[in-house]
DNA sequence: GCCGTTTTCGGCCCGACTGTTTTCAGTCG
């Protein structure tokens, strides 16, 4: 099998080619029909050149005829014919002074063709020449603010985006610092993408509700976090903070909290799919109520269930809100009788298959670990410290893992409460072999193979390693599957239709690592994985008591990928799992 | 460009804010 063109080169090239037909004067929805496509593409489980070129990248939502021809073109011979002529028209820096803030597609056209401006550079010198505002259409105002946000020194699209961890925390700061002199009657809330429990948040969204807004809005430039705020009214304020995270505080009345939650949770996709939806029916959502055209009535609602009711759908959890098909799951009259899956939730995990003590890189020891794990209510928890070849000066070699297991065994012997399992993290070393001898991992109650080195190899080996590694008879799961860092690192290549195939055919469990910089598997990626007939394991991955609380970020993860409990092995009680175990097939 | 309880054309979410405008275009979330 040839390896076909990947999915993110195909939807770089939609959306470079949405940008180029934005910037041509293209009505909004063929560049919105653009960009829709392009994230399609980027979230196919699937090889769309290998769809295109059996004619049914159609399938896919938001691609129709046209781009299917398009990839299959780009596909076949590097490029979009419309592409290269458009490339041609508009010189490749105007797509920069389109991201920057306050200037638009249009604008940016404008000044290529009524100065001739063709990149940022040439932006600020005409901008300092004071050329800017003699433009018809623009100002010594828009100057002035192009200037700023020239000077702001960040380009807008490098937005700095925190973890959900460090999102949540510093929200939830926010709320306790307003809640210090807010109005008694306030009501204050998370919304937007810390709310949805995504990977990673561009900026903290909260909702209140008070009969004061005033009062409220105007706390908001005292607050310690917070640099500057950019305006400040009834509706409440948008500021941002120390560390450039910029906060937008909404407020409306009790009788709204449900319209006003709703919409600040977003996303934005859920929410323009949903209006879409609603349009149909002859409603028409907003922020502020539910309007019928039958009778010229905008309902407001207090709670967020409310507003699905108004729409004949059932309540949709948040983490679902991203326009997956959640807005067809949810309607509560199809025949079909899909519906919304139950999500596995944190109450369901019984144990922790992937941890680490001081054997290796951890910082506390076998009891430590398993006193904290107890805690949680786990019924089992696996001690996977590293191998014999992890390369951080503190490899396990085979003779320390033996006395490893004799530790865990007594460790186990000595605690109630809790079954502690000798485990290893295995590294998948470059041909796919495993650094343990089989003899030794056999006496293993838990395997978990990983990749931790040579992450730039071509994607056919990666995959060969990978499969290899999962073909293995006595590796349990592979311990976060894709290498990427949220925010730092891309995942590597490696062809995952392939091995989610491997995984699902020899029953080997892919991991969720519930590690926040992880969460690998992604929400879409193990989405797919479980479509493709794979079981999944979440684990914390932890290196310290602390860190076991990690948990909840695979949790989360799991939930945005529609997992329900019976998707996740580590649901079950050890004495159930340990039978499934790939090598406790065809036992007994 | 896509798509169909408006099926092969004519629609395609909603509102706020800003700056330039005498009524609105562009940008943003």
């Amino acid at each position: 099998m040839a390896a076909e063109l990947p999915n993110s080169t195909i939807a770089d090239a939609l959306e470079e080619l949405g940008d180029l037909y934005e910037l041509d004067g293209a009505i909004v929805h063929r560049v919105l029909a653009y960009r829709t496509a392009a994230r399609s593409v980027r979230e196919s489980p699937v090889s769309v050149a290998a769809l295109a070129r059996a004619g049914k990248a159609t399938q896919i939502a938001g691609i129709g005829a046209t781009l299917q021809e398009k990839i299959l073109a780009l596909a076949e011979t590097g490029v979009i014919p419309a592409a290269e002529k458009l490339r041609a028209k508009f010189p490749p820096g105007l797509i920069a002074i389109t991201r920057l803030p306050g200037l638009g597609p249009k604008r940016a056209r404008l000044l290529h063709s009524e100065l001739g401006i063709e990149d940022i550079e040439q932006l600020r010198a005409a901008a300092l020449a004071q050329k800017l505002r003699d433009v018809r259409g623009l100002g010594p105002k828009f100057e002035a603010n192009v200037l700023l946000a020239l000077q702001d020194g960040a380009p807008a699209s490098s937005a700095p985006r925190v973890l959900l961890p460090k999102a949540i925390e510093l929200g939830q700061a926010l709320i306790v610092g307003l809640r210090e002199s807010a109005p008694r009657d306030a009501q204050l809330e998370l919304a937007g993408s810390a709310r949805r429990l995504a990977d990673s948040v561009k900026d903290i969204d909260i909702i209140a509700t008070t009969a004061e807004p005033e009062a409220l809005s105007g706390l908001v430039a005292d607050l310690e976090q917070i640099e500057s705020v950019s305006s400040s009214g009834p509706a409440g304020a948008r500021a941002r903070t120390h560390s450039g995270i910029s906060v937008d505080l909404r407020i409306a009345l009790p009788a709204q909290h449900g319209n006003l939650l709703q919409h600040f949770t977003g996303s934005g996709r859920h929410n323009a799919a949903l209006r879409e939806g609603a349009v149909r029916r002859g409603l028409h959502v907003s922020e502020y109520g539910v309007l019928n055209d039958a009778d010229g009535i905008s309902r407001t609602c207090a709670e967020e269930r409310e507003v699905y009711e108004l729409l004949g759908l059932a309540w949709i959890e948040p983490e679902l809100r991203e326009d997956r098909g959640e807005l067809e799951a949810a309607v509560l009259s199809d025949p079909s009788g899909a519906g919304l899956p139950e999500l596995i939730s944190q109450q369901d995990i019984r144990g922790d298959l992937h941890s680490h003590t001081i054997a290796s890189d951890g910082r506390n020891t076998i009891g430590e670990m398993a006193k904290a794990a107890r805690e949680l209510g786990y019924e089992y928890l696996a001690i996977t410290d590293h191998s014999a070849s992890h390369g951080f000066g503190n490899d396990v070699s085979p003779e320390e893992l033996r006395r490893q297991i004799e530790r865990v065994k007594e460790a186990n012997s000595a605690i109630e409460g809790i079954e502690l399992l000798a485990g290893s993290e295995v590294n998948i070393l470059p041909d796919g072999s495993l650094d343990y001898e089989d003899e030794l991992l056999a006496q293993l109650d838990w395997v978990v193979a990983s990749v931790h080195t040579s992450f730039g190899m071509a994607e056919q080996a990666m995959t060969e390693r990978m499969i290899t590694a999962i073909e293995h008879p006595l590796v349990d799961a592979i311990g976060h599957p894709t290498g990427r860092m949220i925010v730092r690192r891309e995942p590597y290549a490696v062809d995952l239709e392939a091995v989610f195939a491997a995984a699902a055919r020899t029953g080997t469990l892919l991991e969720i690592n519930a590690n926040p910089d992880r969460r690998d598997l992604s929400d879409v990626n193990a989405r797919a994985a479980v479509r493709a007939g794979v079981r999944i394991v979440i684990d914390s991955d932890a290196h310290r008591i602390a860190t076991l609380a990690n948990m909840r970020w695979g949790i989360a993860t799991a939930r945005r990928a529609w997992l329900r409990k019976e998707d996740v092995a580590n649901t079950l009680p050890w004495a159930k799992l340990r039978k499934q175990r790939k090598r406790g097939r065809g036992k007994r």
